[in-house]
DNA sequence: TTGTACGCGTTATCAT
DNA sequence: ATGATAACGCGTACAA
């Protein structure tokens, strides 16, 4: 709150001193003792914080990089920013010092109230992680000020980077069906996602078409323990499993044969399972679990490339940049 | 690189027009449709980026809210960077908007290549994640302009947020030698870390103290392919395996379970096993992982509050906080 | 020690 | 109808 300015005024001395001594120059610009002495005693007394964009604007003989923000829901799975960040770990990215990144939760349902991307003063450019649908519906009347990428999300007004997601559903029934199974269910995560949904639509139209039984359930919770508590309620209710579940998470899934252990189902015997994201924890879940592989690292880069594009103007249309999703097959299923 | 000032010198207009049609109040200001496409023409070819510096000095009738960045290294452990930002969820530390939060990779042992520490031009505080020991040893000498807070690491010269990792690994020796197990293992990721070190040590004090039989096994990889690999190793290694192995961080302990399944090793009758984290997924291992309680969660908030003290001038002297593990016993120990 | 110009985008006031 | 001027925000650094 308090200035440079400010804290001088009270001081009676000039800003220019005022920043020497704040800055540990003190001694050496030959400021007497008792003059730094009030001068830092004012300063904390007022709270004193510097302002970083106004350092950053002085001293910037450094070029003007840009701010990236990542743009993400409270309730985002955990292991998606890590995997994220991981992503731009790599092809040097971060290390070229092109951009910085800069995290900003929202809530679910709530990005209508981030002001930065309206005035655009605080970032070059977003991505949104996880954008619900009532966020989306935000996004497609809203005028904005900063370039946008969305990410697993499609629009037509701003550039994404996705995968198929029906497709997927689509290729996880037929991957069932060619194993000769007939019943089948899915596990779905009790959330407001484009994505989900259209996996969701996929497999149940796949299965529909190829003329298998069909159960779902609705889990409140796309973490292992979600997960377990869905598989532990199927596994207590009176009517027979299905032969194989589709858990539209890998934390889900992991939970899922927990509980199987602890209930005596075997897998791939009893219950064939197969998950989606390919977690880093999934070749070695017992047994191993097959899933769908999500290029969630190869998706964080495209997302800061487009992204970078836009910003450096060297892209002007929205795109949608489409990536493939690939059944990894392993031991549960 | 380009700024207003230079559009507006090659388009013949003022600074203030060029700011208006960049900000699309070029119709609304009644800038002509000729003069508004000859300076968005010039403003691409330039690759004008705007200052965000600039726009929030100057928009800021807002508060000057501090940038808080996370400094982590780039072979950090995923997980924990995800558990960190998780715990900065919680208690309304994100939602009350009092910081922004800022991501800075570095590569381990370049710390003191990252000039915004000295001249503090891009954040107003810093949280040191995984500090190796050459970049501790930097910054013992170093003089920093903005405060720092150090996750996971001791130093008298700052403010640090800790758990007692010596006494860890004592802990796990005592855990042990009560069950009345003698020929116990370790198996430790090859990495340059404090808090590593420190936790051998004290279980290689323990089991020394408490009479037992010690194995120590070094791997190069914390993951879980570097746990499968380890107990790979050790299964496919001619002497008889130890009653139990401690293994340093939790995703090794869950690879490690997987090569006992692979190999025929039953857990825990055979082999018992304690990881360190409590990760997520740990209690849905087969059989359900023991493991050391980090509380990762409360130590991010921690290192916030401490560092919001120390730029908000309400903390002056360098503390350290500590933080007690605890060891979860389930199935496999 | 002081005074002050500077970095850059914004916007209210003023001018053809 | 079209646009210019200049003050402002805040910390820094150079000349005096």
């Amino acid at each position: 709150m308090a200035t440079i300015r400010e804290i001088a005024e009270k001081a009676k001395v000039s800003p220019g001193t005022v920043s020497f001594v704040l800055n540990g120059k003190g001694d050496q610009m030959r400021i007497s003792i008792k003059t730094q002495e009030k001068i830092l005693k004012i300063a904390k007394d007022l709270g004193y914080l510097p302002s970083i964009s106004a350092r950053r604007l002085r001293n910037s003989e450094a070029i003007n990089i840009p701010f990236i923000t990542i743009l993400w829901t409270l309730d985002t799975r955990a292991s998606l920013i890590s995997r994220f960040l991981q992503g731009l770990q790599h092809k040097t990215l971060f290390k070229s010092n092109q951009f910085e990144i800069l995290i900003q939760p929202y809530e679910n349902g709530k990005l209508s109230e981030l002001e930065s991307l309206r005035t655009g003063n605080k970032y070059n450019g977003a991505i949104i992680a996880n954008a619900s649908d009532k966020d989306l519906q935000y996004l497609d009347n809203a005028n904005l000020k900063v370039p946008i990428v969305l990410y697993q999300r499609h629009s037509d007004k701003y550039s994404t980077v996705n995968v198929d997601s029906k497709k997927t559903g689509l290729d996880v029934a037929s991957f069932l069906h060619i194993k000769g199974i007939k019943k089948v269910g899915m596990v779905i995560p009790n959330l407001s996602s484009q994505a989900v949904a259209r996996r969701s639509q996929g497999f149940i139209e796949g299965i529909e078409t190829l003329g298998m039984d069909n159960t779902i359930i609705k889990n409140g919770d796309f973490s292992e323990k979600g997960g377990y508590e869905a598989m532990e309620a199927l596994i207590k209710a009176s009517y027979p499993l299905p032969e194989a579940l589709f858990f539209l998470s890998d934390p889900m899934a992991v939970g899922a044969i927990s509980a199987c252990h602890e209930y005596g189902v075997r897998i791939p015997d009893d219950l064939k399972i197969i998950g989606h994201d390919n977690d880093e924890q999934t070749p070695f879940t017992t047994p191993a679990l097959t899933t769908v592989h999500l290029p969630v690292e190869e998706m964080a880069n495209a997302c800061v490339k487009q992204l970078m594009g836009q910003i450096n103007q060297t892209i002007s249309t929205p795109s949608n940049e489409r990536f493939e999703t690939k059944i990894i097959e392993r031991k549960s299923c």
